[in-house]
RNA sequence: GCGGAGGUCGCCCAGCAUGGCCAAAGGCGUAGGACUGAGGCUCCUAUCCCGCAGGGGUUCGUGGGUUCAAAUCCCACCCUCCGCACCA
């Protein structure tokens, strides 16, 4: 077994038989409640939810050493659809699913043959999940484990929809879905086999009248062309019926009929004929009442709407291009009897203005594309562009009543509505393209009846939900916004549905509690699962009025505990534990739940709970990717959490995952990385234990002074980070940028000696703990510390330590390195020997004097140059100073505010002195021969006469 | 289409709110060197272009604009990713 592997298992069972990770209210600690939406166990754990649950386990273990008493507790989701179909898929002996299950989750093939059940396949993966997470170091308080299909937890969902619907936040209605007439359910997106992302969509139907009592329901998306129809389209070789709908008489295709019994229409089919029937003859415009003659048209399709389409010429390319067809057509008229001068008589009405188009912007555009015919692809494009351009610029013209002068844009629904109301309109729904369910059946629209929703409509509702967000931490904050605009996006929300697993609805009838719905504000009930399994509390005695006391306090615990069997103090201690960790304090997930689940949360906790109960902080980030591509099974680029562990240890896995990305900025797993990383850590751990072993001696130089003052700048960049759940940056910051510290004081003192180092060292594993904490409890304990570093007190940024003149000292020695670099660089020679300068004091004297100037804004030239002057100890110098000054002026520009006043606070700075002891280091690095002058030295080496170059902090250079 | 997030020096990605300290942090990769029996381990150096002296030139999706000064502010355009509902 490798030494990472056997580092793990030893961590991970020490902190298992210490009970570390396992919370319990503690009144003189502060607590942080921290929580990951559960994941749906019809696969494995895979790198996505490794990614957004790193984040909250370096969140929680950070806020643990921070001394907060940090409850992180896991469960699992069963409830839904996808479990069912998985496992009828194994049972039906799918094999490109069965083979993916072997190869890509890598399951046993005698557990395979069990899957036929959906809840073994369901414990199956939960099981193997649990050791992932284990395996991988999250650190989780598994008391308060469920699953969400137990009794006891169905019980608690019982209770909040039992709430909702006393509240009056369910309502019952009606709605649109895309349906499989086979399965008798509805298809979502991941039942079908094609027609991914289509949705019902509702069709105007204008009622044409054929005469006084007959009805031809033409369908559009654009009822307000009807001010422009010159005729109407019938395909003359289809179905048409003539059926009572409702009390009217229609004209549909005999798909359209069939259609409109599954939306809640009483439809009677009297008798079926072809459409040529009906070509020919004439129909009036139920709002102008003038007369339209009907035309063949092969390209209107029964399967859409009521497979009636009418005819706008002037703004409809299609219509356009049907038209001009016929009239090069007398033949195909006159099969219909239709005499030429009908449709020569055709003009196109010209209903609205649009910004470059001039009377018939369809018949432009046709010539403009050079468009053939109505069988024309490019056809489809013109009317997109056109439909797009007429809807967001166009305005109605005189010729539409009452709604001259708008904007389409702003009167459509208006001029629906009234359509409607005045009896002229009526809708449907249909499916814009065809979807086909997974067994293969096409699907159709259904409109579902006494159908359960959440009405997140409700306006006092939206209201709540927005308190419930203003007083939460949500990071990044660029996605409050988002929440907000959520809030006041969402509809009602069907609830209920008739299949797979769920808590049946309390009010009974059939229905399942839909599974986004039943895990709103389950995080309240792990803060008393812990007592529900501890003490076998039986389902049945989880009454709502149970669940009242312990979230609402209201009832009586003699009375609860008389009528459930629940012992009165143990109830008090459940209410007890509710309090103590409620509200939680952080939920962390993918940006995709944002418009879904958690606003669901948000919802939910303003309806049942009151403002103090309120979520404290959501976390939102990016959607993994892997090598570039979202990950997919089907794609083979799909990479489990457990897998991961395996091939490259559980600390390279977080920390590869947390450096990828955060914000909402999408993380992308590179393998190649991550297995890099795993080698810097087997590096880093060699480092840190050759440091742990010297670090012995008392020196404490400059050296060490600048050591300790780097090391709280990192601090504090990676709490404030971890604070804000920047989880990259804080890594970032406590791995590569406090190593690199770490190098340069070794390269520099060129020993690692000091104790100072070593306990530096221990901060600086107390500050990656939270990110690769296998590695850091493994090294914490070979530096004689008692107790896990998973508990260790989080360091603490001391001002104290802050050392400003140790940081000018080495900014110095690094500014001297670069120059000096550049210079090699610009002459392109091996050195054999390089000389320094530093600047005489009078000349610190004027430097100063103008960084001063410069922090208090534009440091001018002249009044400088006055000053200089009238100071009679510099007068020998004033030439020298003249060249001077410009320069330190320019020079000044490039350094930041921060250093300025540093350099105005530390004063002279014994450069000879700081660059003398530097001269080993120099002479490593540059291979030459390394020497150190004053340029005021009497014995001074200045062969090209530089020294009187020199200027403080930027010594004068010499190289040979 | 609607809503959200983005496009930075080979790659991943900081910076942009509060314009100047930005040729722009860090990691990866690459090149050279050190160490080593050897090393794909580790350490050092370099890595936009030019420069025999610490300097100069051209860059931050594209095109404009504001300003003494723009990766950062404004406008327009192009491109990528995510969500859009009965589904986890």
């Amino acid at each position: 077994m490798s030494r990472t592997k056997q580092m793990e298992q030893k961590w991970q069972q020490r902190w298992e038989a210490a009970h570390l990770f396992e919370a319990d209210p503690d009144p003189r600690r502060e607590k942080k409640m921290v929580t990951f939406p559960f994941p749906y166990m019809n696969g494995p754990l895979h790198v996505g939810h490794t990614f957004t649950a790193s984040r909250v386990d370096a969140y929680a273990r950070f806020k643990r050493m921070q001394g907060y008493n940090v409850l992180w507790p896991w469960s699992w989701h069963w409830t839904g659809q996808p479990l069912l179909g998985a496992s009828q898929r194994v049972a039906r002996g799918d094999a490109a699913y069965i083979k993916v299950l072997l190869e890509v989750d890598g399951v046993p093939e005698e557990e395979l043959k069990k899957f036929v059940d959906p809840l073994y396949m369901a414990q199956y993966y939960t099981n193997e999940g649990r050791m992932a997470v284990k395996s991988i170091g999250f650190s989780v308080d598994w008391r308060r484990e469920f699953t969400t299909v137990m009794p006891t937890f169905q019980k608690f969902i019982e209770w909040q929809y039992k709430s909702l619907k006393e509240k009056g936040y369910v309502t019952r209605g009606t709605h649109p879905v895309v349906w499989c007439p086979k399965d008798k359910s509805p298809t979502g997106d991941h039942d079908r086999q094609s027609g991914e992302g289509v949705t019902p969509e509702e069709y105007i139907l204008i009622k044409y009248q054929l005469s006084d009592n007959i009805f031809l329901p033409a369908a559009t998306f654009r009822p307000e062309t009807i001010y422009g129809i010159t005729n109407m389209w019938v395909n003359p070789d289809v179905d048409y019926v003539e059926a009572e709908v409702g009390s009217e008489c229609w004209i549909i295709s005999k798909e359209a009929a069939e259609k409109l019994t599954d939306q809640e229409r009483k439809v009677v089919v009297k008798r079926s004929f072809k459409g040529k029937e009906l070509v020919g003859k004439t129909f009036t415009n139920p709002i102008t009442r003038r007369e339209f003659p009907i035309l063949p048209g092969w390209f209107v399709d029964p399967k859409t709407a009521t497979g009636l389409v009418y005819s706008v010429p002037a703004h409809a390319p299609y219509d356009y291009l049907a038209l001009r067809d016929l009239q090069q057509k007398p033949e195909v008229l006159a099969q219909f009897g239709i005499g030429m001068e009908v449709v020569r008589a055709i003009k196109p009405i010209s209903i609205i203005k649009v910004e470059g188009f001039g009377e018939y912007p369809a018949v432009e555009i046709v010539e403009q594309m050079g468009i053939k015919d109505q069988n024309d692809a490019k056809a489809e494009d013109a009317t997109k562009e056109l439909y797009k351009k007429e809807f967001h610029s166009g305005k109605l013209k005189e010729t539409c009543g009452q709604y001259a002068g708008k904007s389409i844009r702003e009167v459509k629904d208006v001029l629906i509505s009234d359509f409607k109301k005045a009896g002229f309109a009526d809708s449907m729904v249909d499916l814009s393209s065809q979807v086909v369910c997974r067994c293969m059946t096409q699907c159709i629209v259904k409109v579902l009846s006494d159908q359960w929703f959440l009405n997140y409509s409700d306006p006092h509702w939206k209201e709540l939900a927005k308190q419930v967000i203003a007083q939460m931490s949500i990071y990044p904050e660029v996605a409050k916004p988002w929440f907000n605009t959520v809030v006041d996006w969402l509809r009602e929300w069907a609830c209920a549905r008739t299949t797979g697993f769920g808590t049946p609805l309390p009010w009974g009838e059939g229905w399942i509690i839909e599974t986004l719905s039943d895990s709103t504000v389950y995080m309240s009930f792990y803060t008393i699962n812990k007592y529900i399994r501890q003490n076998d509390i039986k389902p049945e005695s989880l009454t709502p009025e149970i669940f009242d006391y312990i979230f609402l306090n209201k009832g009586d615990v003699k009375e609860l505990s008389k009528t459930t069997g629940i012992d009165s103090e143990l109830l008090v201690s459940m209410r007890n534990e509710f309090l103590y960790w409620y509200p939680f304090d952080l939920r962390n997930s993918a940006k995709e739940l944002v418009p879904n689940h958690l606003s669901f949360c948000i919802f939910h906790h303003a309806a049942l709970f009151p403002p103090q109960f309120w979520p404290k902080g959501f976390g939102v980030n990016g959607m993994l990717m892997v090598e570039g591509q979202s990950m997919h099974k089907s794609k083979g680029n799909f990479i489990t959490m457990k897998g991961a562990v395996e091939k490259y240890g559980a600390d390279a896995t977080r920390c590869g995952l947390l450096l990828g990305a955060e914000g909402m900025d999408d993380p992308d797993w590179r393998a190649d990385n991550v297995y890099d990383l795993k080698n810097k850590f087997d590096g880093l751990m060699t480092f840190a234990e050759s440091i742990i072993v010297t670090a012995k001696n008392d020196d404490n130089t400059a050296l060490e002074g600048w050591l300790q003052s780097r090391l709280q700048q990192r601090i504090k960049a990676v709490t404030m980070a971890l604070d804000e759940l920047k989880t990259r940056t804080a890594l970032q910051t406590a791995l590569f940028e406090t190593w690199n510290d770490l190098r340069w004081y070794i390269q520099r003192k060129g020993n690692t000696s000091a104790k100072v180092l070593g306990g530096v060292v221990k901060d600086w594993l107390k500050m990656l703990a939270p990110f690769a904490p296998f590695m850091c409890e493994e090294l914490w304990s070979q530096t004689g510390e008692e107790g896990f570093i998973s508990v260790a007190k989080w360091p603490i940024y001391d001002y104290a330590k802050i050392d400003v003149a140790a940081e000018e000292q080495e900014n110095l020695v690094i500014d001297v390195m670069a120059d000096t670099n550049n210079i090699l660089k610009a002459m392109k020679i091996e050195p054999v020997k390089i000389v320094y300068y530093t600047a005489v004091s009078w000349k610190w004297q004027v430097y100063l004097k103008i960084v001063k100037k410069t922090i208090f804004g534009q440091a001018k030239i002249n009044e400088l140059m006055k000053e200089f002057t009238s100071d009679t100890s510099l007068k020998p110098h004033m030439k020298a100073i003249a060249s001077m000054v410009p320069k330190i002026i320019k020079a000044l520009t490039k350094v930041s505010g921060d250093r300025k006043a540093n350099m105005v606070k530390i004063g002279v700075v014994d450069e000879k002195t700081i660059l003398r002891d530097a001269v080993k280091f120099f002479n490593d690095r540059f291979n030459a021969e390394i020497q150190v002058f004053s340029e005021s030295d009497v014995k001074c080496f200045d062969p090209k006469g530089r020294a009187a170059m020199a200027i403080p902090y930027q010594p004068a250079i010499y190289v040979e």
